[in-house]
DNA sequence: GCTTTCCTAAGACGGTCGTCATAGTCAAGG
DNA sequence: CCTTGACTATGACGACCGTCTTAGGAAAGC
């Protein structure tokens, strides 16, 4: 059916824009209609893809921006031989991310994980999946390596450091805090 | 004036409430109408002490934000000898506010800096030295010990571990995040 | 051809938002 | 007492929100 190939195009037109602007400016301050406007979509088929109404389209571009992040994280891994160098290759190609999106970017997830932790259970649920999916694809590739000895401990402190250093480099509009970061981290890596 | 007395009173619970609500469910989520409601304040006093209407009140919340996390870094560092018990006071006292919330709290300023960073100039130079404000503190406060040799980086290292871990530990409603942030910037306090 | 199914157009619905104007209360200063 | 100024009660304003309904169109299967 070509009808498919235009069904899927405009529900994924909506999931993708719906991820730029929930993490640009969060998930209260975009509404329907100026994303549907923004992604060039029917209006009238806002409701027929997403029945569950603007919290189903949230879950799914919840969804979207934890399988980017993981995809970018996995490339660092494969690009890079050391730990070091993958961490700080990720950490600099976000900073190129935030740079070149003028500050208004980071982290995807961020923003409507703060905004709405509470507010909506589907959307927690998606957000705790995001992260700890993120966690355990951190775990498993330094897993791989022989001389990382808590690897979990490891992992939360590269997310830790990258959420932290995303808001402050954010604020600031300026990579510098992203930059202290990726040192930092590249310090302890080679220190454990 | 008594009359001064009731006024500061009124002006100070919403900017008080203002700081709770902006923080547990962010800026966009928090109205005007249910903000004087839950502070028991006069609602037709809003435009009168905030005639900048509910972007002011958010100036005006972020300032006491700003004071009261400077108010426990500056108390972290004295109840305690060396740099580490502090941070890490200061890390458990942040997870202990977090789980006396039900997880709903965290930074007070995270939120709202996500949400409002590039909509409202005047929120976004408020957020803007509010960090900037931290890290002074830090700063001054870990050049006071004589064997930080880059005070300007461990102060954003300490920052980033803080907003990354509170972020992770928010959405898990768990600590876990938090307490491995705590041991991980002690690990390194102490080999550096 | 017809029918069925998927998608879209257009707009109304009640509700809430931030803002503001007007009238009023009330304590303090002269 | 009376004026002045600070504060509050009340409610309207237009705009936008998320949601849903109804009807039309277009492609695919028979």
């Amino acid at each position: 059916m070509l009808s498919d190939v235009s069904d899927t195009t405009t529900r994924e037109r909506m999931i993708s824009t719906a991820m730029t602007l929930f993490r640009r400016e969060g998930y209260q301050a975009t509404s329907w209609r100026r994303l549907v406007e923004q992604a060039g979509t029917p209006w009238g088929s806002a409701y027929h893809h997403f029945p569950g109404g603007k919290e189903q389209l949230a879950v799914a571009a919840i969804g979207l921006g934890t399988a980017v992040v993981a995809k970018t994280v996995r490339r660092a891994f494969q690009r890079n031989e050391t730990v070091e160098d993958a961490v700080a290759w990720w950490y600099r190609k976000a900073g190129e991310a935030l740079a070149a999106d003028d500050y208004r970017g980071g982290c995807p997830l961020a923003t409507i994980t703060l905004e709405m932790a509470h507010a909506s259970p589907a959307i927690t649920k998606a957000c705790q999946d995001a992260f700890a999916a993120w966690h355990t694809l951190l775990v498993e590739l330094l897993s791989d390596v022989k001389d990382v000895k808590d690897p979990e401990d490891i992992a939360t402190a590269i997310m830790n450091n990258l959420e932290g250093a995303l808001l402050v480099s954010r604020v600031h509009r300026s990579s510098d805090a992203l930059d202290r970061a990726a040192r930092h981290v590249a310090l302890v890596l080679r220190a454990a």
